[in-house]
DNA sequence: AGTAAAATATTTGATAATCAAACATTTATT
DNA sequence: AATAAATGTTTGATTATCAAATATTTTACT
């Protein structure tokens, strides 16, 4: 590996690193301090507008629907999520979030609006081409690994 | 949030989500399929050269040094990492990677330096400068939000 | 020199995230 | 009606993590 491309994956892992534990605080610090991440994360799977079912829910975050269900049951009895049985199919569960759940949701995109906002701030407009293109190359060949990885 | 900005929101957080697990799966089909992206992390923070301590260790990964002395018993345990006490200070243990710990973690790097190459490789010299400077923009951003949430 | 304080690691007890496999319930198929 | 398939939940296990308690060794102080 080269100077630049060393340099590159450092700061990418920098980067990574960062964020992670920056969201985990910013989090722990708010309002909803009762919430971690991977909390966090499952209310982006639920989402804010359709009714997803248990199995629906757990493959969108790519988990499976027993890791799902003990996390359900938290985020209830926490007062974030809803369950309830679909009137039609007995078998199926399906799970929204409540209003503090949406609450919470919307106020942790805040800090993703934040970060983009920033990054993309003060970027001229050649810059912010240069940047989604890049980005939608990253997310093109890392697409193809995760393919090979889950199917080939 | 425009259209812009959501665009590279959800760019970014794919790509974040699926490296993530590309990456895990990467490591469990290859030759150190006993190791979990966790365990290479630590092995990350023990680092190919010097023996560190463990208390530099568990400040290098962010992590308090108990966890890191469950994580180091099992991968001495696997063969991976050596613990020495050291002979001045007898308080001290210094930890190592063995041979082996040594090969998986330049193993994993080739993980990276493919993803670094395939970002970089069909770049021109301009784009090149605009990845570095874009990617030290957000790294400086990110690292303040750092710093504001870990001090401030 | 002898004791108290500080530094370093480990152990313990607890919680969370995760999986695979066993189980229960409901629906679909034959 | 009986069997198979689908959907969730429960169970048992492992890993990652922390804070607090404990053990060992060194440093500082009197």
């Amino acid at each position: 590996m080269n100077e630049y491309d060393s340099t590159i994956n450092d700061l990418l892992l920098d980067i990574y690193d960062k964020i992670l534990v920056t969201e985990e605080k910013a989090l722990r610090r708010g309002s909803f301090s009762d919430l971690s991440i991977a909390e966090m994360h499952t209310l982006e799977g639920i989402g804010l507008y359709e009714t997803r079912t248990m199995s629906e829910t757990a493959a969108n975050l790519g988990i499976t629907t027993g890791t799902l269900t003990v996390a359900v049951d938290r985020l209830v009895r926490k007062g974030y999520v809803e369950r309830r049985r679909d009137s039609s199919d007995r078998r199926v569960v399906r799970v929204c979030l409540t209003r503090k759940g949406k609450l919470a949701f919307r106020m942790h995109n805040k800090f993703h609006k934040l970060l983009v906002d920033r990054i993309v701030g003060p970027l001229s407009e050649t810059e912010r081409q240069m940047l989604l293109k890049l980005l939608q190359q990253i997310a093109g060949f890392v697409g193809d690994q995760y393919k090979r990885y889950n199917l080939g």
